[in-house]
DNA sequence: CAAGCGTGGCC
DNA sequence: TGGCCAAGCTT
């Protein structure tokens, strides 16, 4: 077998223990999982659970996406976060009704192409909707890459050409096999290989992880970044959008300049959504969801 | 390439 | 309590 050292148990742990994820299911579709990869950028499971069914059962293929004013699609957005990705959702529907006869493409090259979508979310629809071969390198298996075969508690800051060397020389030579690994390997990573208080005694592989075997040497190096919020012109741009998402049409400035006290920050938080496309300053001077 | 981009839950 | 973290992408 052209197997890895780790992906018998790896991929024997994935059969007991994978969560039963709606985008997973053998009837989801390619546009249903493509969702679900958008949606789960820096986003949680748990969160996008509701928010994904609430799609799929509005827009069931691109076309109905595209047919939608692109506002329609960061209202529905809700408070996922990040809204920008909305709107990435509502041009890649219309790009894939364009571009590619309303099917989501199956190529890694086409998919790269689509708003939004980078390496990662293009190499996981083509495996996880479509059963290629591409090496799946997100947060989680790169923290489980880390330990298990670099033996450091967490991976750099940002990605290195070494860690997509080592995904891909770890990728099994079947595609359905390479597709069923790198969802396990995920699936790892979030369920045992967790970042804080991993739970190494459920691990399948723990008697090969290179970390384990050093005696889990802490982290070292400089703190790894931290986010902040309070304060931030994000938070103020999370306020003005929550206005206008919640309000059934366009609304007054006052309405906007009623979030937040200091005013150059607001404006220039409100400029930005302009310039990304999320707020349309109409011409009486109210402000709405992009048409 | 490092910074910017939302939101909420957890320890 | 508050920093940390969550299936990244874009510029």
């Amino acid at each position: 077998m052209n197997e890895n050292p780790y992906s018998t148990a790896v991929l024997a742990w994935y059969e007991a223990n994978a969560r039963d994820l709606p985008w997973r299911r053998p009837e989801a579709t390619p546009w249903e999982i493509l969702i679900s990869e958008i949606m789960l950028q820096q986003t949680p499971v748990v969160r996008v659970l509701p928010a994904w069914e609430a799609w799929v059962e509005r827009w069931p293929r691109p076309a109905d996406l595209a047919a939608e004013p692109a506002g329609e699609a960061v209202r529905m957005w809700n408070r996922l976060g990040y809204p920008r990705r909305a709107l990435n959702l509502h041009a890649c529907a219309r790009a894939i009704v364009e571009r590619h006869d309303g099917r989501v493409p199956d190529s890694h090259s086409d998919l790269l192409a689509l708003p939004g979508v980078g390496p990662y979310t293009a190499a996981a629809v083509a495996s996880f909707a479509f059963g290629q071969r591409h090496a799946i390198l997100d947060t989680n298996v790169r923290r489980v890459l880390a330990r298990a075969e670099t033996g450091i508690e967490y991976p750099p800051k940002t990605q290195t050409k070494a860690e997509v060397r080592l995904a891909e020389s770890l990728l099994p030579d079947a595609p359905a096999v390479a597709a069923r690994w790198g969802v396990a390997v995920m699936e790892l990573g979030a369920l045992v290989c967790t970042a804080r208080s991993p739970k190494c005694a459920d691990c399948p592989i723990l008697d090969r992880c290179s970390w384990v075997l050093a005696g889990r040497p802490p982290h070292d190096g400089p703190p790894r970044r931290g986010q902040t919020y309070a304060g931030t012109d994000r938070q103020v741009r999370g306020r003005l959008l929550a206005v206008l998402r919640e309000a059934p049409g366009p609304v007054a400035k006052e309405a906007l300049d009623a979030v937040w006290d200091k005013s150059v920050q607001r404006e220039r938080a409100l400029d930005a959504l302009v310039a990304d496309g999320l707020v349309d300053p109409l011409e009486d001077g109210t402000y709405a969801l992009p048409g």
